[in-house]
DNA sequence: TTGCGTGCAAAGGTTTTGCATGGCA
DNA sequence: TGCCATGCAAAACCTTTGCACGCAA
């Protein structure tokens, strides 16, 4: 598989030091230069790309696409605290944006019915489920319309 | 809403008679532009993003993000066929790349599960689930890597 | 005749790539 | 010392926008 040796360069730490503090949350590449950059220290936006792939491929973030405009959204997976079983999965509001982690069994039967039914092998890690969350299904009933 | 009066150009009826011959297939804008183009009927990119803008408000046609390198997808839903009712979604192979359209009661029994439970209300149309496809699975377990 | 639709080109944004240099092991 | 990682800039890509003209109603 990995046949490639892989460096841990102090680029690199920083980026997983820093995404060890916000797990769960999500950000963009462009997110992540701009913290730096702030920070004072500057890493060159196709090592933030590089970086992240090798994280996406590691399993240590997911990607997803959410908003349309503003590219690919990251999110750090925090090890101790989420996402190693299975039964973990992800929920994403398309009305607030809001990533809402659930723990339910669930998805396991959903992910053997597909396996069994359809000879699909679910990736729950991957699949994130788009909707509306609680607080924006009463605004939508409440508020018709914002603007 | 819809203060605007539109109109029906011929470019738009071609435009949809061409997506009535492929309900439930995917495809980005730059295919249509391509298909297009082959027909002798060219028709300019940024036409093809308004109308498909456009489709996608009146519910005709439907906008995925499903492939990271080639921008969104696009599906037409025949109103007398498919994707117009709830237990309709999609899965997207990691491996291959295939999407694979499934019509199955048990996104519902999820769908009820995440209201009831967990006050978040599906949307099957966005979503899309990540995981192996049948054949995919097989190859991995034959042959260990390819490459 | 009115005003939306279109084409073209340019601009906007995100992501990738090439290449010389720097840094890890 | 051998390779991988980095930075920079350029390129590639998808998508949107401005403007003059065409065309539907």
């Amino acid at each position: 598989m990995a046949s490639k040796i892989q460096y841990n360069t102090r680029h690199r730490e920083a980026l997983i030091e820093y995404l060890e503090q916000i797990p769960g949350q999500h950000f963009t590449a462009a997110d992540l230069c701009r913290y730096f950059k702030e920070q004072g220290r500057k890493i060159g936006t196709a090592t933030v790309y590089r970086q992240l792939e090798r994280l996406v491929e590691e399993g240590a973030v997911n990607k997803y696409f959410i908003d349309e405009n503003s590219g690919a959204c990251y999110e750090y997976i925090n090890p101790d605290n989420c996402c190693h079983h299975p039964s973990c999965f992800h929920c994403k509001c398309e009305k607030c944006g809001r990533l809402i982690h659930l723990d339910c069994q669930e998805i396991k039967m959903l992910s053997r019915h597909l396996l069994d039914h359809h000879h699909f092998k679910l990736d729950p890690m991957r699949t994130v489920f788009y909707g509306t969350c609680q607080e924006c299904q009463q605004e939508a009933g409440t508020l018709r319309e914002e603007s």
